[in-house]
DNA sequence: CGGGATCCCTTAGGATACTG
DNA sequence: CAGTATCCTAAGGGATCCCG
């Protein structure tokens, strides 16, 4: 149960012996996004088995990251202070993955929490302060977001609410964030579909989140 | 010989993929210090099994993280571009990770690399500015770096030079670093012994590089 | 039903030895 | 020096079962 050790002292392999093992940096992601019950981390962990997933759950715990908080009947998962610090360690990171991103994979799915952390991954507060505030309703598969950009804030939330564009689409949305497919093409082509509002605000989307390789 | 994918389509995720397999991020730590030959890697990284360094070096090549260059007879391995844009999430992981360091275990050693990296992290550039240029020698058990700042640039490397002040710690320089113990003390309890030049400089030393919890 | 624990099997990782 | 080859252990994967 003791994560594994790398012989060595130094910041980076302390850092990789609290949260180095498989599945562990994406427990902390989803619990960037709020905090999580033991069947929503489950279900936001595609594959991932139950006993692996309490195992970490326990490392994390004993190494300060996490902490269990039993609240009447049910128990959440959240961030300490100290996990809650490897926000912008992990947004790096993701922003780092996201341009190796490529076409999905068949098998491969996008949760809620994914999705949330890669938007703010995107985000980009200087041009998004320039804007009008702005409410998207998006829809990627199953999973629907609330997406409100006001000034230089970011809130991403789970479920529907009022907006001014809806839209759905699937992963090609990587390819709008990434600057390769222009809104317009976008419609076009029906990769994203307006369900709701002036297509035109999808300009302003690709704005406020961009991240070019 | 795929690492292990994750069954979701993200950014963390596929950061993950590319790098998050054990011993993986350790290798791109040493390379962020200068290219690196085999051998150099493996005495880098303790108790590493050399079938396990080759199947990571082959990942890494083929994840467009790393090169493999051969130099006339010999063979060394440098960062590719794209992974050279893991070095702020890398001195930012070790800063996390540096903050929950202890003392170190018997079996713990320091390397030169990751002793460099773990001053890249602590080292405040802002401070740095407005003290006069100074060059450090360090001798942490068998490893010997020369440190020079000048202005907001730090430069360390392998070896001896002229210095302003050298001296010999352990790992007991963590406490310096992290302000629980002044430099003063450090000297007087033997935890740091002055080879050379006034022990008062290790005052800068401390203010230049230092990193809290 | 949420929050796990247990089982068995597969595969990656560790130790050591060996080779071009 | 720069890796392969081999053997073995331990961690991960998947399904199922359990308990309050």
């Amino acid at each position: 149960m003791a994560a594994r050790d790398y012989g060595q002292y130094g910041g980076i392999t302390r850092a990789l012996e609290l949260v180095g093992e498989r599945w562990a940096l994406l427990i902390v992601r989803d619990l960037l996004v709020g905090p999580r019950r033991y069947g929503e981390l489950g279900a936001g962990l595609p594959r991932i088995p139950s006993n692996i997933l309490a195992a970490r759950l326990k490392e994390l715990q004993a190494a300060g990251v996490i902490r269990r908080v039993p609240h009447s009947r049910i128990i959440i998962y959240e961030l300490t202070d100290y996990g809650h610090e490897l926000e912008p360690v992990v947004l790096a990171f993701g922003a780092w993955g996201f341009k190796a991103l490529g076409e999905p994979r068949d098998e491969q799915i996008i949760t809620p929490d994914s999705m949330t952390m890669d938007l703010r991954t995107a985000f980009r507060p200087q041009v998004a302060a320039n804007l009008p505030a702005t409410a998207y309703g998006a829809r990627f598969g199953p999973a629907e977001l609330l997406i409100r950009v006001d000034g230089d804030t970011l809130d991403v939330r789970r479920g529907a609410g009022p907006v001014d564009l809806a839209f759905a689409a699937d992963a090609s949305i990587r390819r709008l964030i990434s600057g390769e497919l222009s809104p317009e093409r976008a419609i076009a082509t029906g990769m994203v579909e307006v369900l709701r509002g002036p297509g035109i605000l999808l300009d302003r989307f690709a704005s406020t989140f961009h991240l070019a390789a």
